[in-house]
DNA sequence: TCAAAAGTGTTAGATTTACACCCATGA
DNA sequence: TCATGGGTGTAAATCTAACACTTTTGA
């Protein structure tokens, strides 16, 4: 049990990006640090990685502890350790992005979290490297939403072809041709249209449609 | 200084997959484990990270002190860090690929090194979970290869569009069509044919072409 | 009646893929 | 002279991108 004592030991922390979607536009969780150094801060979420728990298990852990939600669309960002990168102490911290729908989280916990969903376009300078591991991890999200069915964690079971459209205008950060993109959603078999209209967004009403995971997995070719 | 003292701290290391390319095929530098525990096992290399020391920096150390060679291409992979990955001790490990020409490479260094170039598609049982860091990294480097010119970075600066399109072959491990190949790289015009000749791979004899770095960078379209 | 979002096809251009033969040389 | 790798172009198919009008309804 003491292999490699000649060797120093830190501090490994995770972060995590918690992307949303609201009113048409990418949002992301993020809250006034709440601990020195920096406390006052804007920060993404984070916490320690315990002596008896995988960094994955953290970032899970971290995850439901702000959010109370498990199973949550959640991948590996990077590993960001530059020597001076925390004012206070030498930490190295792992960076996770996370996709959630923004009504399933209980507006009383992000409260009581104190963290706020804002604007992805409108991010205000963040502690230490947050805002290189937003980025990041944005790069990493527009690669995965055109090869895979993610952005289906953004949005409600049940969503209209024009809030599925602007998610992708949200997260690409480009405009999207109407007609190419329907075009391309009816290919895809297991974008599954309902009998149900949402008036919501409009007097006419549009059609709501539901992703059908056991389709797609007889059938996995999403290409956006 | 005390801030999170609360925490627990960790040891964490970088792996470096150290990627090749010689008589057409990829090539991964891998050792016999020289330390408890695995002792013995094929392994990759890896170091410690210090604790006034950066995981870049202590990839690029670790990366010199085996091959003597600085500015190479290197990129994070991710971290790895279930809890029991490492058999002896709690270990977090940050992988890193890099990409080298193998005859820059002194093969006495190596030797001295213990450590051996495999064919990627032959490459055995590795201590932990490196084979899956090695997956990771070919992945992230296949999607590189195509919009990047890191191809470069395996080849001697003169090499011959035969030497080029084998090494996409072995990367991409699928093969490629001459003839469309060589269209592609005819509309690169940083890829730049010489005069000289390479008569070691034919009687015939075939062009040399170079990378020309500042040509790209004033018209950097890359796409493969 | 009008403003606002829903819905719907076609066409030109660009890109991708498949494919086969002659050339130069050294052994 | 022949085996080996070097070098070259075209055509069909597919994919991508651009583009405008009608419908429905609530206010």
């Amino acid at each position: 049990m003491t292999y490699y004592n000649e060797h120093s030991k830190v501090w490994v922390s995770v972060d995590v990006i918690i992307f949303g979607f609201d009113q048409s536009k990418l949002k992301v969780l993020i809250g006034r640090r709440q601990m020195d150094p920096g406390r006052g801060e804007w920060s993404l979420y984070g916490g320690f990685v315990g002596a008896d728990e995988g960094i994955d298990e953290a970032a899970e852990r971290t995850l439901y502890d702000l959010t109370g939600l498990r199973h949550l669309y959640m991948r590996q960002v990077g590993a960001f350790g530059s020597v001076e990168r925390d004012p206070g102490e030498r930490v190295i911290s792992i960076a996770y992005y996370a996709l959630i729908n923004v009504k399933d989280y209980d507006d009383n916990l992000r409260k009581e979290h104190n963290v706020e969903w804002v604007d992805y376009n409108q991010l205000p300078a963040l502690y230490s490297d947050h805002n290189e591991m937003v980025s990041k991890a944005i790069r990493i999200m527009r690669q995965k939403i055109k090869t895979e069915p993610i952005s289906f964690r953004l949005l409600p079971q049940l969503f209209t072809l024009t809030q599925l459209q602007r998610l992708y205008e949200a997260v690409l950060g480009e405009e999207v041709d109407k007609r190419n993109f329907r075009k391309r959603i009816k290919d895809m078999d297991f974008i599954e249209k309902t009998e149900l209209i949402d008036k919501t967004g409009s007097k006419r009403g549009a059609f709501l449609y539901r992703f059908n995971k056991k389709a797609y997995n007889e059938d996995p070719n999403f290409k956006l």
